[in-house]
Formats: C-alpha cells, structure tokens, sequence
DNA sequence: AGATGTGAAGTAATTCACAGCC
DNA sequence: GGCTGTGAATTACTTCACATCT
C-alpha cells in the first residue's frame, strides 16, 4: 500500500496520459509528463518505479502501457460505487463533474434530507432520502461516501457512513472528522484552501501593476 | 513566511476555537485543541509556538488570544477581496459558502462568460462578464483569485488573472495549472481526491458486514 | 547522447522527551 | 502532577547523481 501523495499523482499521471496528449503520442519521456503534471522528472520516476512501470532509455514509457499500469493499481479490477450524501450546489457539482467520467469509479447513488431533491434521477445518478442510506449501502456494497452537507451535519452522516460499511471518505464540509482509525478520511476544506491562498497571495512580492 | 501546512492549520485551529467551543470557554489544552483538529498535541503547540503564541502550564492557552494571535497572521490587518472565475454549481457553493463568514476575507466579484448569469447580484457578490476580469480585479485591486471553470479555460482563466495582478490561485479545474513561480497555487482537485478514498477504502482491512 | 532506474543524500515535517513552570 | 516550550530524534518525502541501457 503505497503512500497517499504517491497516490494522487498517480491519479493525475493517468489524466494528463488519457487526455491531455496530442492524439497519437505513442511515448512519452519522464520529463515531458513532469512537464505536465507540474512536478520534477525524478519524481515521475520514482513514482512509476514504485508501481513497477518500466520505461526504455530510448523511447521513454509506452503512454498505453502506462494507463494500463496506473489503472491496475488505480482501479477496482471489476468498478467500485460511490455514495454522496449532500444534494446543494457542491454535491450537483461533484455529480456533474463525475458523470460518466471514470468507467471504473461513478457517484452510484445521493442522499439528502430535503423530500423536493430526492426521487429522481440527476445525470444518471439516483437520489435517494436520507434514511434510505444504510439501506442502499447495504443493497450495493458501497465502501467509499463523498460528505457535502453542512458542517452541522458532517459528523452523524460520516458516523452513518461508517457504520453502513464505508472504508474511505471525502469530507467537503469545514470540519475535522472523526473516524475509526481504519477508515481513510480526505479533508476537502475550502476554507483552509482559501485562507491559505490569501495569506501567501499577501506574502508574496507585490505585483507590478504598470499603470 | 511559514510553510503552508503551518497555515492550512492555524486556519482550522481558529476556525475551531471560533465555532466549536462550548459557549464561555476561556482556555484550552494543546491536547484539548489537537482532539479538535485530530492532530497530535506536539503539532498545536510548534504550530502555535512559530507564531508566537504562548500559554501557561497551568490554564493552557487563552482562548480569545489564541484566537487575536491566529487572526493577526492570517488575516490582512484591512481585508482582503477574491474574486471567483466560474458561476456554475462549485461557483456558487463556494459563494454561498463563504458570504458573511470572515470579516476580513470575502469574494467581492465573480464571473462567468454566459450572459444570463452575470449582471446580477448573488449573496451579496456581484457578478460580472469575463470581460470586465481586468478591469475589476484593477479597480478592487484583488490580488487573490479562485478557478471554477471548465478544465478547458482553467489555463487562460489562470493567465489573465496573473495578468491582472493575482497572487494566489484556487484551482478546482482538475488541470494542473502553470504559473509563474512567484504566484501561489493550491490545486484543488476533486478527481484526485476521490480516487485517492477509493484506493484506500479499497486496499484497507474489509468491514464486516454482519448479516 | 540522452534516457531510465535507483541507492544515497538531502530536505521537510512531525514526534519525542524532558527541563522548567504553575 | 500535568502542562508548556523546544532541542533532538525520527520519520516521511523529494532530489541528486550516476551506473546502465539503447
């Protein structure tokens, strides 16, 4: 089990291979997909060699062979759901964004409390109220959850996940969770991601505003 | 200028102290405030300390100077605008979310290059045609910036906006952005993070569905 | 000549552990 | 006795640099 930063680049690795090459690139030499992924060559490297994907000194790596390889290591051999459970603006965002994009990973079913969101269908993802929940999990064996709900809410929906048998989460509400040790948790905080940009925004030299 | 993990959590520590204390808590325990945060009590106590902020070994930290000392480092002494690029769902999430919450940091413009969404006023932000970006982050003089557009213009959005003076980025697109070295980044990948909570709710021990 | 693969070195981040204080 | 503040130790992460390959 390789570490998490490992991991998210291996993720991104894979994007940039699937869509962000000209048609028909064939290989693609480390420095070129550093290039990309905005990260040093050796770093590329390194990653790759941990998931033993090899390259030739000639050519560079075999961009199929490459998706191929991160996908093994990505991917549930036969598709893995997703349970979202906050219907606002955020979760719409998360389901539009998500659809269709992965063949092996979709947001498979989402929850909310409110009664005027539920029971329809929403870029081919069912919603579902929320007492329904453990139900559906059960029903469709699904092990990772996506929390938008307010921060109120945020802990008892993550307790209700985790109880219905999720093993991993991503928390977009502003508040720390707390989970069983062997539940893995990814804080999504956007206030912390803003707070952070505007204190080194402020940090940095000033712009040279030539007017 | 301290590391940015330093400030991702001095801005979760005040957030905490601020929302989630028990009404009338006057001082707190490194430990009491790492429960909080799920981090280890050494971590409160070098984060505070690169700070400058001090405690007794007796009551622990003073709340509401813990809270002052936090706020002087975090936030500009005379607030600070954002401006927002992308009024879909994240677009609004992220502005519903944030209005009225700090006082000294708030998103005063956004944008979006279709016409029914622009020209009016939501959650007190105004929104504006992409092309009056310059123009605006010129005459509000913004300097912090946050993407929420499509991958496909995340790029240009990225460039214009460093044109026009921007020092801080937050990137949603789930594209790696290029900037100028001097320019903070902090990419907030959604696709990234999901992928990342499958493979680990994947690779770790399996639930024990009792049934 | 210019890649890859990788041990070794270097850096950054976190935790330990304990002196000093209340 | 239990806390803070912090040098020292540890751990995690990244880069260097070079033997090797084509």
């Amino acid at each position: 089990m390789h570490p998490q930063n490992v991991i998210g680049r291996l993720s991104l690795y894979r994007r940039l291979l699937s869509n962000h090459l000209p048609t028909g690139t064939q290989h693609i030499y480390s420095h070129e997909l550093a290039n990309l992924a905005r990260v040093s060559p050796a770093q590329v490297r390194r990653d790759l060699m941990t998931i033993n994907c090899t390259g030739s000194p000639s050519k560079g790596y075999r961009v199929d062979q490459l998706i191929e390889c991160l996908s093994a290591e990505l991917d549930h051999p036969t598709g893995q759901s997703v349970a979202l459970v906050g219907i606002g603006n955020l979760g719409r965002a998360l389901i539009t964004y998500f659809h269709g994009r992965r063949e092996k990973l979709a947001i498979m079913a989402a929850f909310d409390r409110e009664p005027e969101k539920v029971n329809r269908l929403f870029h081919g993802c069912q919603c579902y109220p929320l007492e329904e929940l453990e139900h559906i999990l059960k029903r469709d064996d699904i092990r990772a959850g996506i929390i938008a709900v307010p921060a109120t809410e945020a802990q008892a929906v993550a307790e209700r996940l985790v109880a219905a048998g999720v093993r991993g989460i991503v928390n977009y509400a502003p508040v720390p969770l707390r989970v069983p040790d062997d539940v893995y948790l990814e804080e999504q905080d956007m206030t912390t991601a803003l707070e952070r940009v505007a204190y080194f925004a402020r940090k940095r030299p000033p712009p040279r505003r030539e007017d």
